[in-house]
DNA sequence: CTCAAAAACAGGCAAAACCCCTTTTCCACA
DNA sequence: TGTGGAAAAGGGGTTTTGCCTGTTTTTGAG
């Protein structure tokens, strides 16, 4: 048996098949092998507290019930600045992208990718403390030339709840009493939206929420 | 070594890490053997063509590029009738899993199940023929006291038209001369849309639109 | 070829959406 | 404490939408 580091790693998935078959994948590299998987942010940490040994590298999926991908890198940031994270997600939108690496992803892979890239991915986040995709590095330049997409940060509480109403078969003056407010200030709020989101009618703001995932459908 | 029956197994998956992954989980179990794997459904088709093997069950994903899983199910219950399918899919979606199923699937797996039931699934459907899990049990049951959601096949070509039209900035006029219609005629797709659906606006029938996969946006 | 069903088209009217500009209210902060 | 800027509210308009009640044209089965 060669005798090589083995490094200890966590994989953070809400699908429990494929966190599994990930784990089997991993365990197959030398030098790594899983020490528990968790189903969401929540469990993570129940797990991380009770670990008589830290993961060095946390593979996190985005979208999770519970607690999603982001609020967990934030709080793994906080909580035990020196595991690494690998974003592992679906989504090969630039804005999520953007956000995990911002909120201190040492790497973003997508889904799709090779079971080589993988391993590669582990040992050089090991190695040089992060790892990206020529796919995302492609994502990041392309976002560079585009506009930044908005975030609900951007919004105010009102606006965010008037787009979500907006979205419904409500007439402005139900949405007005809906919301405690006069009929004018919820035109003030529409014009104010369609210049800022440079959309035309209802129907445009509407498409612009759904597309930035400022609203729920 | 124990002598029991090898069934060969074929994963079609375009995230190839999950596929890979699966690969792993399923070559664990002693009975079974991944024999290939493929990333959408034409790749299906040219990999079943060469083998020198025809696999017993295919692990079906539903949502693929080039070629999804209800084309290539139908496609497989055409000509491959004997090779059993397990379709695998994160879409809890009543209307998918029914569609699914009526398309000659013999299961229908979530992604997030327990590995040992994707193992049960494997046997059982060599066994019986078919395997469902409790929550497909589930949504199958609360599908019949449901409305059944509605299919693109409900709408006439010039309605999905409209309504693709109808969640864009296009005035109901700029719509009319778009489909090269009078105003009047798209005045009158509406009112029928708006009976049939029982929606009151325009907002109200792309939210419809949208909740049921009549229109991208 | 015939005829009934459907699809397309139409006028008119009220309500809602949209638009521009002004005034009041509120609150942070100097 | 009063003041400037932002949020809220208002006045008064045009355009678009939504909803009737119809008529004409097209389509397709027999």
């Amino acid at each position: 048996m060669k005798q090589t580091a083995n490094y200890p790693i966590a994989i953070v998935d809400d699908h429990f098949l494929f966190a599994s078959s990930l784990s089997k994948l991993v365990n197959s590299y030398e030098s790594f092998t899983v020490q528990f998987q968790a189903t969401n942010g929540k469990d993570l940490q129940q797990k991380l507290e009770t670990a008589e040994q830290l993961p060095k590298i946390i593979l996190l999926d985005i979208k999770m019930p519970v607690m999603d991908g982001f609020e967990t890198a934030v709080w793994l940031q906080e909580h035990y600045p020196d595991i690494k994270i690998l974003a592992l997600s679906m989504e090969d939108d630039e804005n999520t992208i953007l956000r995990m690496l911002r909120l201190g992803a040492n790497g973003y892979l997508l889904k799709d990718i090779h079971p080589d890239k993988l391993k590669v991915a582990l040992e050089e986040v090991i190695q040089k403390g992060f790892y990206h995709t020529e796919k995302v590095a492609e994502h990041l330049l392309h976002s560079l030339h585009q506009p930044a997409k908005p975030d609900k940060d951007d919004f105010r509480e009102n606006e965010l709840i008037f787009m979500q109403l907006a979205s419904t078969e409500m007439t402005y003056s139900q949405i007005a009493s809906e919301m405690n407010l006069s009929p004018k200030t919820i035109d003030g709020y529409r014009h104010e939206l369609f210049n800022r989101l440079e959309v035309k009618n209802r129907v445009g703001l509407v498409m612009y929420a759904l597309k930035n995932g400022l609203i729920e459908f």
